[in-house]
DNA sequence: CATTTATATTCTAATTTCGTAATATACAGA
DNA sequence: TCTGTATATTACGAAATTAGAATATAAATG
């Protein structure tokens, strides 16, 4: 139960499933995905963490930048529910629509560099 | 979005969770469903009306009595698919198993008389 | 080794959620 | 119409969630 609690608990954020389907489509690093979402950095931080707890993603180093994915949901059936139908899911929600359009143009040598 | 973070979020409480394995299994009134929960009425309440709100529950009434049930799901995609899973999610969590047991106990005559 | 850059963590304020008690409503029966 | 019973709503406190600013950490580079 508390395994599911905390899948359901992370996919009950608007912010968080933006994520999720940006990471559809390719790996990110935070300050990409940060540029997509338009948050704190610290914000964005906080909502990976709280995504990869659940099962739903995990990261990989890269020298400074930190990769995100989505997982396989091998960790458990809830998140390979929720991952499979997510691959559809929203596909014609006007704001994902947009956030995919512009997925392109957000590139860490560009987004990052302050 | 608002559609689908509602669901999810309606489904983020183990309380409601619980309710909704309750309810695959039969219809049951208010004081059935807070026989099983072990919480006070007004939060029972409370909960049965997230529920209904995001698609999940429906009610009608008896005389006295307000007999809630699930759903086809026919009220989005997002419903339909987490009662198909929740069909069999959870089937082996003791918690549940324990409530499924003593739930042909709970009867609104014996329960509900104060 | 000092600096810069990307990310994580901590602190704190605002908002939301969850629970209960108390009260209101709705209906059935005497 | 009065009473009792089942449920809903309201009021309110405690706990969790979410956000950002500030700070800490870790890695690359000069």
């Amino acid at each position: 139960m508390k395994q599911l609690i905390k899948v359901m608990k992370a996919l009950s954020d608007p912010s968080r499933v933006k994520i999720v389907k940006m990471l559809q489509h390719r790996v990110m690093c935070v300050c990409e995905i940060q540029a997509g979402l338009d948050l704190a950095q610290s914000t964005v931080s906080k909502h990976l963490r709280v995504l990869e707890d659940a099962g739903l993603l995990r990261h990989e180093k890269e020298g400074l930048w930190v990769n995100y994915h989505l997982t396989d949901g091998s960790s458990s059936p809830y998140v390979a529910s929720l991952l499979g139908n997510l691959k559809h899911w929203l596909d014609d929600d006007l704001e994902i629509v947009h956030l995919v359009e512009i997925l392109p143009s957000i590139k860490r040598e560009e987004v990052c560099k302050k």
